[in-house]
DNA sequence: GTTGATTGGGCTAGTCTCAGACCATTGATG
DNA sequence: CATCAATGGTCTGAGACTAGCCCAATCAAC
């Protein structure tokens, strides 16, 4: 039965490297900065530091973070993502397995659509709607090496708008699923103009306050994606 | 940050509490049902079996199980759910807070209203269909006594049949989230005659492929428990 | 240069958790 | 009534994890 699952996803060290993987590459912090400081960073992941410094030596071993010592030291971020090859996301996609990558799918586009349509049925105040097109400006204004994270970040914050922090972090982590194959997809400029329109129905329909416009936006759009990555199964 | 969140939500003995109340309140295992031998159940929630002894008498103390000796022994769910009470109800929903409650029932809505649509976007097979129908038709049969654990196994089945161990893991999270006071809230028959109706259009909606009509009968119906818990905040 | 604040590096004693083995109880079956 | 399989009850040694402390390096500010 799906409640009797296992109760951790592993030992500490290992939740730990995931977490902090996840923070990396979904951009929450950029390339170049810096973690928080190990004292602080513990006490905000729950853990204790000689379980975080393992995590942390360990990433810093397979290259994704700098650790420097002393004042204004810290553990900065040195991963890019790679630049998108199909044939990464041909192997990325075999190592994930065809269930596993149908269930992070259905995942995403069911808490997407849902994070997108409890927003379009919520009454947003000046400052939300703001952020929202500031948001959408960003990522239509972003170059190649941003893309990816302003997208990512635009996806974010639908779902932290409405103010459920359970729903914010279930997106964060569906999204997490499938950031190694959406990094791996090539960024052809048809596409990205497509992505824009589609970024742009799902905003106004949002604003519009239109949750079944908000719903078909959102499901087309990743939609795309999907029989994208599906395609790569056969 | 949403992502640099404590990685552990307690210890294991806490999880594993938190795990086993949840399949008892969800009706996952029926009052007077067993759950799986000790040994089975503790590979099964990956911890050990001292942990899982220590959680199962936790819950025993505190009138959950009854836990007996020797061949065709185990741990016996003693648990039904209390009859429903505005008083308890008021002072369950002052237990959770304001702000918690706005989160779970939002995160509930979104992923509850996501699985519908995704369900009703899918091609459906005979089988599937049957399933669907079946839960529903042995919901409108229950008494009073089965009443929530039918009306939980019918919403959970949804996200079951979008075939998405995520999805399904994440609206029985949300739906626990939630069960304390759903179980307080008061049966009216009127009530149910009304959620009848409302759970007949839901699947309707499912069955004729309409995902737009999926999502507003599953939003009506939420929303109306909703607006009840709502009302007891002020 | 010296200082001092900030940050990573490392150690230790104690608690939590685990795997595995063995014991005790129960009750259907012959 | 004796047997025996299934199940909960208990113990032990090893490993994971934690809290708290102190050390070492760095660099802006004086």
């Amino acid at each position: 039965m799906t409640v009797l699952r296992p109760v951790r996803a592993g030992n500490a060290f290992e939740e730990t490297v995931e977490r902090l993987l996840q923070a990396i590459k979904l951009g929450v912090v950029a390339p170049g900065d810096k973690l928080p400081p190990e004292r602080e960073l513990a006490v905000q992941l729950g853990i204790s530091r000689v379980t975080l410094r393992e995590a942390i030596r360990a990433l810093s071993e397979s290259g994704y973070l700098d650790v420097r010592r002393g004042r204004y030291g810290g553990a900065f971020v040195t991963y890019v993502p790679p630049r998108p090859d199909p044939g990464d996301l041909r192997q990325a996609v075999k190592e994930m397995g065809r269930a596993e990558l149908a269930d992070a799918l259905t995942f995403r586009l069911a808490v997407e659509c849902g994070a997108a349509e409890v927003l379009a049925a919520t009454e947003l105040s000046q400052e939300q709607r703001a952020l929202l097109t500031r948001r959408l400006a960003d990522l239509n204004r972003a170059g190649l090496e941003d893309y990816r994270r302003l997208d990512t970040a635009f996806h974010l914050s639908i779902a932290e708008l409405t103010g459920s922090n359970l729903l914010a972090t279930t997106c964060a982590d569906a999204r997490s699923r499938v950031s190694d194959l959406l990094n791996a997809i090539p960024m052809l400029q048809v596409n990205l103009d497509h992505a824009a329109v589609q970024h742009r129905a799902i905003v106004d329909a949002i604003l519009a306050g239109d949750p079944d416009a908000a719903r078909r936006a959102v499901a087309e759009h990743l939609e795309g994606t999907a029989a994208l990555l599906r395609a790569f199964l056969s």
